[in-house]
RNA sequence: GCGGGUGUGGUGAAAUUGGUAGACACGCCAGACUUAGGAUCUGGUGCCUCACGGUGUGUAGGUUCGAGUCCUAUCACCCGCACCA
């Protein structure tokens, strides 16, 4: 019988999804282990091989642990909601929904076709209303919630208001705007509805507010910050410019703290780690204010991590954007500061990155005070200072610090700059002294003497008494933008009332996607959703309505009598345009999944309590930085309002690494139709054009054929070959992509090899973690192997298991497997275990092995990896049902038990031969033998040995 | 510039606590079977050398009986952040 992957990977498949092999259960009294993946955002082009390699690692855990004992969640879904597909909607005019739901069918196709054991019945798109309700209803949570310093927790909104109600808002501690006027009880309550709100609105954890926003114009919408590469938006890579608007945000700095703390509780990468605390970036330092002259009212307040430097300020620098800058700026410095700012302004965030170099900025005419000595310090605008960092202007040290020690040179001598303030007992003539140690403070006055560490402390003590500065905390990590200029997205489910945003009402949820004609922004620049016309709020009957019952701006309404206008004004609003970014629905599908079809809560609570957390998530290091931070702050938030019990939503997390392309290149005769192969280029000029992989062999021989017939204008290309009449392209490592014709489809390589070889070379390829180049050629060795094990089964005439005694070389081979493969697994080195499969194999063939005693065990123990095979196999054996749920072969010490030993024999650390002796042998038996033989004489040749080491069990080594 | 990671055959890679470097595969070479093969099987294959032998884990040192593994310095490549006060 031959081994016919195709056609028992068809039947096991219909099996498995008949059957439900898979579905876990929610009541069950086994331990559970949450096995996730990242889930896919769904893309027109397909899986290509990268793509599965975590789904297969995933799966093989899963697979494994479901043979320990253990009731296993392993779900997918699809992360549906994404500006591909409206892009296309807006070429083609087809409805995103559509398009997306092609694509997923195409997915959940390649998916099957690999045999993974997802939990289907629980899988979720978060581009559907049932999903879209509950993200919706998180962010209305959001929306009724503050963040209480007190009890360092996010709480229900009505604690603040009955906060207010009591004592006002002063000695209420909670991460908030910044600038809110204080008020009293009395004040609260005499406020009007909407002032209230208004305040309410600066305490929200989802507030909204004027503020700069990347705005991406040819995607015509804004970007979060981690949606930027180097200037450019990630997808399309176009320009973004920084832009005031008026947005939803997210409070995600009240989390900054612990968001950082939790990444030493949770057993993630450690580079990943490195990336998340480089993104909150936390520094330690000091807020002071300087008064300024003249100004008596104003101030400039300052974020320094070095207030030991106090007495070093020689100027202070604000951001060309600071709103202090057009207030105290000198009439006569007027022109020159109007003119940098707009120029600044002008500039685009790349152009700005891209020369960190020039050295620009504008002295404003006006002086601050330094708070002790009250001497006058000039103040500058300079774009080195960012207007979204701290709090935009800095105290410059120029001895102390290199940027400002580079503007002080640069502006030496002109008009606002005096000479550079030396504190340090160091000589600062050719740079700054940047160090944190070894130096005393000197013309300091009360600082004098103290270095770093007793310096910061006593400055920031001294600043205290007098009011004009406190330790700080400060974070790089900015509050999260939530409104995006989109059609395929979550709508926001807010109206608006005079302007201010209310929530609709949670039972009223989902608030569904309207319906658009057009999927581009309105003419009058407003979002996609402006062009809906049943997008209006009717608080009355809580129902969306047409936008024309509105009573303002559509000229619909003029007949309406005052009553029926009044009436309407004050029941029928206008809904936020916005809708969510693509993060919101991946940052908390993982409780989705726990009970994915409840209709009453996003999960229940029983779920909830038994599911937990996830054990294991595999997915890309490239979401570091969004959807991983994301997702922890949701889930913290989740957790301080008691609708989750785990405060991280992922116990341990492994990183795939990248499946690289070999990308195949052919060479062009500068301006010719002729193309050379690679041995024929000499010193020619050519260009290199990709040729997509599909047209060259593992020899790198190019199919002159169907490279004609590719392009139209290859059809007369002429070819100059190799001396032996082939066609050599070269090959490069790059990404696997679409347009480096160099993607390979896992269909493919499912119909020529089946599943099962391609989950088993995918492991073998290398380490997990790793980034690796995909070579086809390289799978026929996997291939082999499952050949191979078929051929202890089965002859040309059946079954050919027998029932006899194994020996003891088959146990041994057996049970060394099976140690090293539970290791393995338990460790994540999918790729070393491949490998000990072969060798079992190998030996098994060789021992001429057949017998169920050894069979039956190495058929469970390869059923992660290759899951067809195995119950093909199990049944095969006489089996009924799946062989997934059967418990994993155990390791037994006694088949291991060696009474000989292959000893390695060194002289001076360098092997010479092995001799093969007893492991009962002691330490001097061993030197006896091995002195005595034959070879250790010869080597030595009369010599006498100065040491011998012996490590019984391991290694001889003679010292001469 | 700062932070993190990786360097081992022609290729992907193994190597437990410091103990036989290159397991397992691909490729290549030789052979068998075959009308033929890009099928199957057997043997070989780090490099230098006809051989004896020498040499070898990015480079240079060090510790050790013994180093891919530990220490010091250094180079190269990859990834992340980047005027963060």
């Amino acid at each position: 019988m031959k081994y016919l992957p195709n056609e028992i990977e068809a039947k096991w498949q219909q099996y498995w999804k008949e059957n439900q092999t898979f579905r876990a259960e929610n009541n069950s009294e086994l331990p559970k282990y949450y096995v996730l993946d990242m889930f896919p955002y769904p893309s027109g082009a397909g899986l290509h091989v990268g793509h599965p390699l975590g789904y297969i690692a995933s799966d093989i855990y899963a697979r494994f642990k479901r043979h320990q004992g253990f009731n296993v969640l392993h779900p997918m879904g699809y992360d549906s909601f994404g500006l591909p597909a409206e892009q296309y909607a807006i070429q083609t005019g087809q409805h995103p929904a559509i398009t997306t739901e092609t694509n997923i069918n195409r997915y959940r196709e390649q998916l099957d076709k690999i045999g993974f054991s997802f939990d289907w019945s629980r899988e979720v798109r978060t581009s559907e209303p049932d999903y879209y309700k509950w993200t919706q209803w998180i962010f209305l949570q959001l929306f009724d919630s503050w963040y209480n310093l007190e009890t360092d927790k996010a709480e229900p909104i009505k604690t603040l208001i009955n906060l207010f109600d009591k004592e006002g808002n002063l000695p209420v501690k909670a991460v908030c705007d910044e600038q809110i006027d204080t008020f009293s009880s009395d004040d609260w309550r005499a406020y009007s509805e909407e002032q209230k709100q208004k305040i309410l609105l600066k305490y929200r954890l989802t507030y909204l507010a004027e503020s700069e926003v990347n705005w991406c114009p040819a995607l015509g919408t804004v970007l979060a910050n981690d949606e930027i590469i180097n200037g450019l938006s990630e997808r399309g890579g176009h320009p973004v410019v920084r832009k005031k608007m008026t947005q939803w945000s997210m409070r995600i700095s009240a989390y900054a703290e612990r968001l950082l703390q939790g990444l030493d509780k949770i057993d993630w990468p450690e580079p990943l780690k490195e990336i998340q605390r480089n993104w909150f970036g936390k520094s330690v330092g000091a807020l002071l204010s300087f008064n300024i002259k003249s100004h008596t009212d104003k101030k400039i307040d300052v974020f320094t991590t070095r207030p030991d430097t106090l007495f070093g300020v020689t100027f202070m620098t604000l951001a060309p954007e600071h709103e202090l800058v057009a207030q105290i700026t000198t009439p006569e410095q007027k022109g020159e500061v109007d003119t940098y700012v707009e120029q600044t302004a002008k500039r685009s965030e790349r152009e700005r990155m891209a020369d960190v170099k020039t050295i620009s900025g504008v002295f404003t005419g006006a002086y601050a005070e330094h708070p002790f000595t009250k001497a006058p310090i000039p103040v500058w605008i300079g774009d080195y200072v960012l207007a979204g960092y701290g709090t935009g202007a800095v105290m410059a040290v120029p001895c102390g610090d290199e940027r400002d020690y580079a503007f002080a040179n640069f502006f030496k001598g002109k008009k606002g700059m005096p000479a550079i303030k030396n504190i340090f007992n160091q000589d600062i003539s050719e740079a700054a002294y940047c160090e944190k140690s070894g130096f005393e403070l000197v013309n300091s006055d009360f600082l004098n003497g103290l270095g770093y560490k007793d310096g910061t402390q006593k400055a920031i003590e001294s600043l205290e008494k007098i009011g004009q500065g406190k330790a700080k905390i400060n974070y790089r990590l900015r509050d999260a933008v939530f409104s995006r200029q989109r059609y395929w997205g979550e709508p926001i489910p807010m109206y608006y009332k005079n302007g201010i945003p209310y929530p609709i009402p949670e039972h009223c949820l989902p608030l569904r996607l309207p319906e658009v004609e057009k999927y581009l922004p309105t003419e009058d620049g407003d979002p996609p959703l402006g062009n809906a016309t049943v997008w209006a709020w009717d608080t009355l009957n809580n129902k969306v309505v047409e936008n024309v019952l509105l009573s303002t701006p559509s000229t619909a309404n003029r007949s309406l009598n005052e009553a029926e206008k009044s009436q309407r004004e004050a029941t029928i609003f206008p809904l936020e345009l916005n809708t969510m970014p693509g993060w919101a629905g991946s940052s908390w599908y993982f409780n989705r999944y726990m009970d994915a079809h409840n209709d009453k809560g996003f999960a229940s609570p029983e779920a909830l309590a038994y599911w937990q957390d996830v054990d294991l998530y595999i997915g890309g290091s490239e979401h570091a930085t969004g959807h991983l931070i994301y997702s922890r702050f949701w889930q913290k938030f989740m957790f301080d309002r008691g609708w989750v019990p785990a405060d991280e939503f992922a116990k341990k997390l492994i990183n795939q690494g990248m499946i690289l392309g070999m990308s195949a290149f052919v060479y062009r005769l500068e301006g010719k139709n002729t193309f050379i192969s690679k041995g024929k280029i000499g010193n020619q000029n050519v260009q290199d054009i990709h040729v997509d992989v599909s047209l060259v062999n593992t020899s790198d021989e190019l199919d002159i054929d169907g490279f004609k017939n590719s392009r139209e204008d290859y059809k007369n290309a002429v070819f100059v070959l190799e001396s032996n009449g082939k066609y050599i392209v070269s090959r490069e490592v790059e990404k696997m992509s679409k347009s480096k014709y160099n993607v390979v489809n896992p269909d493919e390589i499912c119909e020529q090899y089946g599943a099962d070889t391609l989950r088993m070379y995918e492991m073998f390829l290398g380490p997990l973690e790793q980034a690796k180049p995909w070579n086809t050629a390289g799978i026929t060795g996997v291939f082999g192997f499952l050949k191979k094990l078929w051929k202890l089964y089965f002859d040309e005439n059946g079954l050919v298991v027998t029932e006899k005694e194994p020996t003891k070389e088959s146990l041994k081979t057996l049970h060394k497997t099976i140690k090293k493969v539970t290791e393995d697994i338990d460790n994540f080195s999918f790729n070393t275990s491949v490998s000990s499969f072969m060798i079992a194999v190998n030996e098994l063939t060789a021992q001429n092995c057949h017998e169920r005693a050894i069979l039956e065990p190495l058929t469970v123990l390869i059923s992660p990896y290759a899951p067809h095979i195995a119950e093909e196999l199990w049944e095969k054996l006489g089996h009924q049902g799946s062989v997934a749920k059967v418990i994993y072969p155990k390791f037994e010490e006694k088949y291991l038990i060696e009474s000989e030993k292959e000893y390695p024999v060194s002289f001076n650390g360098k092997m010479r031969f092995t001799i093969n002796l007893s492991l009962d042998l002691s330490k001097e038996e061993i030197e006896r033998a091995v002195l005595s033989d034959e070879r250790t004489r010869k080597q030595l040749d009369g010599r006498q040995p100065k040491k011998i080491i012996i490590v019984p069990g391991k290694i001889v080594n003679i010292v001469e």
